[in-house]
DNA sequence: AATTCGTGGCA
DNA sequence: TTGCCAAGAAT
């Protein structure tokens, strides 16, 4: 086949891997979404309010840490002012959020940085890899978006238009090295911050895991996946295990003042170093009321309550009964007293939100 | 390398 | 109702 023959049509240069990035940044400058921690066009990016997003992003939607940011940032405008922060400060405002680890290692992190550089970001890939809940996808966008350095930044958007433009059928993770490389031909050095982003934002509203939005996407002409006519369908996983339901009985303790029982959590696990309603531990097997009396923070005359507080973690589901039961004058237990009002000044995860809802439902 | 870490939205 | 999924990290 001759380049004079009609039925050969020449890839566009604009198609060819290197120059995708290009295209990709015009449609990222024309469909611009505006997000609390982004830089005006022109303006350099904070790398306390990037750092600080992309943390927050780990996992966690667009829509979801918005407030959250927002929130950080009005309460502690720069890394030193997070940095000097009390920890349960952090934990608190972040309850609701989920994945608490990466509160208490935002809060080492803004220390390390305080401590190290006197509230200067390290500007390395190498660098930032080293800082506590900076892994390989944040240090990359760090270094990217705030720094402007050429990272390869892979994130669950990127390996998911990676396996769909390249036609990568192998299924995570298995496939990540093969995506990275892909990634990493496509990564230009003028403007990586903005093609991290565009890819995202690509991934985020037109390459998306659902009907994708083929038709209106700047790469289709070069998805072979499309071509393929199995985009959709790509990334491929392994399959994940079931979950299991566990099952527990949450004691709601009260005091003749109304105050509430409470207590803190181990440090490490889940849940680490969040506030709870203290329970018998969660296993599979149902709880009788006698079963769970020896794990009861008090003796009392426990009643269930009727009903049950469901909550699904990443891992496994968990059924709550609750028992309500009132302290008498003799008795001692460790804990937190906390008045009804009160509640909301510590750090409850959603579940346990959900335990005092309930409780305020059918115990009164 | 495989597990363990939350939560809310969506189909 | 159920499972899937999201700008992953730590162990």
């Amino acid at each position: 086949m001759s380049q004079h023959d009609p039925k050969f049509l020449p890839e566009p240069q604009s198609l060819r891997p290197e120059n995708l990035s290009g295209r990709l940044l015009s449609w990222y400058d024309r469909n611009r979404r505006v997000m609390p921690w982004r830089a005006l066009p022109g303006e350099l990016a904070d790398p306390y309010r990037i750092w600080l997003s992309e943390v927050m992003l780990q996992q966690t939607t667009v829509a979801a840490v918005i407030p959250y940011f927002q929130k950080f940032v009005e309460r502690w405008p720069t890394v030193m002012d997070l940095a000097q922060a009390p920890l349960d400060d952090v934990l608190h405002a972040w309850a609701g959020l989920g994945y608490y680890a990466r509160a208490r290692n935002l809060h080492k992190c803004a220390q390390t940085v305080a401590a190290w550089r006197g509230g200067v970001f390290p500007d390395t890939e190498e660098a930032l890899r080293k800082l506590p809940g900076v892994g390989e996808y944040t240090a990359a966008a760090i270094a990217a978006i705030a720094f402007g350095k050429p990272a390869v930044v892979v994130d669950g958007n990127v390996e998911r238009v990676m396996a769909r433009v390249f036609a990568v059928t192998e299924p995570l993770p298995r496939a990540k090295r093969q995506i990275k490389e892909h990634a990493a031909t496509l990564t230009p050095r003028e403007r990586p911050g903005d093609y991290a982003q565009a890819v995202m934002d690509l991934g985020a509203t037109i390459c998306t895991p659902r009907n994708p939005a083929c038709g209106i996407c700047p790469l289709m002409a070069a998805c072979v996946g499309r071509q393929l006519g199995m985009a959709e369908a790509l990334p491929a996983k392994e399959e994940k295990p079931e979950r299991p339901t566990r099952r527990g009985i949450a004691f709601w303790a009260t005091r003749k003042d109304g105050a509430v029982l409470l207590r803190r959590r181990p440090e490490v696990g889940l849940l680490g170093g969040m506030i709870e309603i203290p329970s018998t531990p969660w296993r599979e097997d149902k709880w009788s009321l006698e079963d769970a009396l020896p794990e009861a923070p008090f003796q009392a005359e426990w009643r269930l309550l009727p009903g049950l507080v469901r909550h699904t973690f990443t891992h496994f589901h968990l059924e709550l009964v609750v028992a309500a039961g009132k302290i008498g004058p003799a008795a001692l237990t460790r804990g937190l007293w906390v008045p009804l009002d009160k509640l909301g000044d510590h750090a409850l995860p959603t579940v346990m939100r959900k335990v005092v809802k309930h409780a305020l439902l059918k115990a009164y």
